[in-house]
DNA sequence: TTCCATTTTGCAACCGGTTGCAAAATGGAA
DNA sequence: TTCCATTTTGCAACCGGTTGCAAAATGGAA
């Protein structure tokens, strides 16, 4: 058993209350008994119990980190920004795996017996109503991610998906494509709605365009390499938005099956830009999603929520970029 | 503020202790008291506080999972391994995210300021004091690609990396390779050392077949990248066992850079099978790991340590086989 | 109905901390 | 040295639970 404050004081000769205060900072205690009680403490290789005081303070410095994304390979690059993001800041992330659940309840009665001191939500799959639950349940929540509402009802980090789907129809009209189509992600989730929207209202202003879409089973390298397969066996289109880059690859592979060249005989743009994208024998032209400037927004968002937890709900969204590397053709 | 145990009692009209006991299993109450418990608690929304628990049974059911390969594509499926495996127990994931710190005594601080039940330490770089350090400390510990010894000190579940080097040499010298290489990891990862290890062990009973060796700086991407543009300045080898998949997708993009063909040109074997290995577009051949056995092993031995801390230390090994793709070229 | 073994319940102390309040200690001014 | 404002300290209650023990309730047998 590790020593309690009890042993602690026992040993320095103080009160149980002198030790306390010696390990809360901002309280009262001479440098006379610091010294006695830190002594005593390193003797014993004392250090406080955070659950204990959590009691008191109401206070655990955890927080749930809930996610469904636990297949694409960005969300790597997510989780490690999140926990580095938040140990630097003393919390402690409480990893939740969504796998299929898509119901809050669970997750919700789970966090508040850890009694966490907010929750950020990071998925871009999962509808508002989601993080809205964690909400009307009054933990503090961020959702990373998720969808933005002209009005929101809970804090949302991320970016204008539809407007990236306009981004990316402005990118292969501007590259002199006339036949153009969307290969979605899950049409459930929330992102591929938006990003599908998006790209429709641009295309919808160049009538002489030609545009169809269909969507993959997941944001995954198989849903994409599957649903490429089934469209080359009638005539591609010219150039395909992916979902994003996982689904892009997963395009890619199928192209290179059929022996069509990209970007000669098919150009491909995804989104995300995670590392892979760079990788050179991916080389996958794409929208690049500010990653860590979303992370570290949310995290800021969290940490002042906990201050105050009232804090009137905002949507703070990310301009997004084409980097331009070698799957679409060069503008003529 | 959610209610209390003691809110719930008032509201029932019964003890503190009754509410308590319908809600911890194989405690006596009647099935009346219980209607009466059950129905207060839902109708505030109860449910009971973990972390108070925790104070006087001992257990916070929260498990500490300490890595630092937050790069590697491959701890994303070990993540979410993880995380289902334990939530289907009952436990929570406490992550810690080591970045480059090296010294557990951090780790230690934290975990033990949480009360975790015990911790999984999940990296194939780590030296197996570092586990150790949380046995030292009374934490149930569980080493997870770990090192095996052969007189281990804390339970370690992983693979035998010396037998892979050497299996690695046998499928190399099996195909007609008689000029070949290590391209390892990081030269102070314990992984790396041992398939370095068994690598040349196998090749040294070959004097026919010269080799030679080198390491990159990371398992990743980029240094596998950069090691292999290095060695092809040069004359590079027939065929590189490469440190592990990543590290092998990193070289086969600088092989194509150069021109030259893979299998035709240069061989490649990779370890671990991650699912990229098997992405048509990369179609590497490799050493399958049994990762989920590994981790359902890793979380069935930390479960037991619950009950019994003093279970004396053992290591567990899974076979490891080739898994061949398109990388290496065929036997003749 | 009475008796007694068994089950159920509540009391009160405890887990490892924090904190308001009053008492004790400190230290500078007169 | 005395006085008093300020700082430091300990007491005791509390945070939200659990649990040993004894008392109360239950229920079957006589």
């Amino acid at each position: 058993m590790p020593p309690t404050l009890k042993d602690v004081a026992e040993r320095a000769g103080v009160s149980r209350a002198a030790v306390s205060r010696t390990f809360t900072d901002g309280a009262s205690v001479s440098l006379k008994m610091r010294r006695k009680v830190e002594k005593a403490a390193t003797e014993l290789g004392y250090s406080p119990n955070a659950l204990a005081s959590s009691l008191t303070t109401g206070r655990t410095k955890l927080i749930g980190l809930v996610s469904n994304n636990f297949h694409n390979p960005i969300f790597l690059e997510v989780f490690d920004l999140f926990t580095r993001g938040l140990q630097e800041r003393g919390l402690r992330p409480l990893l939740v795996n969504l796998s299929d659940e898509t119901d809050p309840a669970n997750s919700i009665r789970m966090l508040r017996q850890y009694s966490v001191d907010g929750v950020v939500v990071a998925s871009s799959t999962l509808p508002p109503g989601f993080a809205k639950a964690f909400r009307d349940a009054g933990v503090p929540v961020v959702h990373s991610f998720g969808r933005y509402a002209s009005s929101p009802e809970v804090h949302v980090v991320g970016i204008d998906n539809a407007e990236c789907g306009r981004m990316a129809a402005r990118e292969l009209i501007r590259r002199g494509y006339r036949d153009v189509a969307f290969l979605g992600g899950p049409e459930s989730a929330t992102s591929t709605q938006d990003r599908f929207r998006g790209f429709m209202e641009e295309l919808a202003q160049h009538p002489e365009i030609s545009v169809r879409h269909s969507f993959a089973e997941a944001y995954s390298f198989n849903a994409g390499r599957k649903e490429m397969l089934a469209l080359l066996k009638h005539k591609p289109a010219e150039a395909y938005f992916c979902g994003d880059d996982v689904l892009s690859i997963g395009a890619l592979s199928a192209i290179a099956d059929s022996g069509l060249k990209v970007p000669g005989d098919i150009g491909i743009i995804g989104l995300n830009d995670m590392e892979m994208a760079g990788w050179e024998n991916i080389n996958l032209t794409t929208i690049r999603q500010p990653i860590s400037q979303i992370i570290a927004s949310s995290i800021e968002l969290i940490v002042s929520m906990l201050e105050n937890p009232d804090r009137y709900p905002e949507a703070r969204l990310f301009p997004c970029k084409v980097i331009e590397r070698g799957t679409l053709r060069p503008v003529d």
